[in-house]
DNA sequence: TCAAGATTGATGCACTTGCATTGAAATTGC
DNA sequence: GCAATTTCAATGCAAGTGCATCAATCTTGA
């Protein structure tokens, strides 16, 4: 006889998965919280930024945005509209695309980057790496690595602003 | 002189961070779509009927519910309000206290719990649990404990349907 | 005892998100 | 070369969230 048996979830790995959701959402919820003790806008601003800090040129397609930051089509679109309405980025017609839109930061949106970095990467250390020696953060960057499609094992992403 | 340098987030522990972001984040992701797929509520549904069904009757005060879930007070009672609507659980008045409320599991939410939980399970193995060794997923729980708030190594919690 | 303060839970309002759809432009396949 | 399909981005609508605040009740302390 065949074994069709399905692996399921061991309990080890279930609890893994409850600690998992518990724990980054306590942790990302104090984050913002700091954040918006600063008065600034929420990490996913942030994030919008970094990815467009990081691109070439400094502009990205709405659509090269949403690859690189898991928000969804329609939010990257209003989220996009948010940001140059308040002056971070500015909305381009593409050159290249007549369905297209390019994305670009704006020397304000730098600013904002570059204010609120030691802002978030204080409260990264509050609420989060001062849980952790050197080694413990190696390792659990591998281990969340696993759930990554398609990362390898050793590359590391870089969100630092300098 | 006295070293007054406060301790900056390094590297690693920054890399460890953006990692936990996104792979808490695409992994929960997953999951909900594949709760969704089944027709089945969010897994807030899940978590605030998993916290009934685990306390003492089947009941809690909405002020417990917040303290187990993470939701903030508004977003429990409103939560409620759409539970009791969907028939899962029974709102009444408390007995003790004149301003509370008492939320109770009814035989529907204990039956959404019980059809829930092998998709859920399956969600869990599939987009998580599939990418662990057991070791791996221990350590896992081990390293994210350091980041809840009076956790001791070697607790336990158990989000098990049976 | 009773006034001051704290806790519980709900809600109006503005904002954000999810879903479905749209229109426009690019790409594909024949 | 052109119709069918796919991709890109926006948006109307419904639902959910965050914030501030409220009313009711409970607790505390003089």
């Amino acid at each position: 006889m065949i074994d069709e048996t399905i692996e399921e979830a061991s309990p080890a790995k279930i609890e893994a998965w409850a600690r998992l959701l518990r724990s980054s959402a306590t942790v990302l919820e104090q984050v913002e919280i700091k954040l918006k003790a600063a008065g600034f806008p929420p990490l996913a601003w942030y994030d919008v930024l970094l990815e467009l800090r990081r691109a070439e040129g400094g502009r990205l397609r709405p659509v090269e945005v949403e690859k690189r930051t898991l928000l969804a089509q329609y939010n990257v679109s209003r989220l996009i509209d948010r940001l140059a309405s308040a002056g971070f980025v500015e909305k381009r017609k593409s050159p290249e695309d007549g369905r297209g839109v390019v994305v670009a930061l704006t020397a304000k949106g730098s600013s904002l980057l570059e204010d609120m970095w030691p802002v978030y990467k204080s409260a990264i250390q509050s609420e989060f790496g001062c849980h952790l020696s050197e080694d413990e953060a190696a390792e659990i960057f591998r281990l969340l690595g696993k759930f990554l499609p398609g990362e390898q094992a050793g590359y590391r992403q870089d969100i630092e602003n300098k």
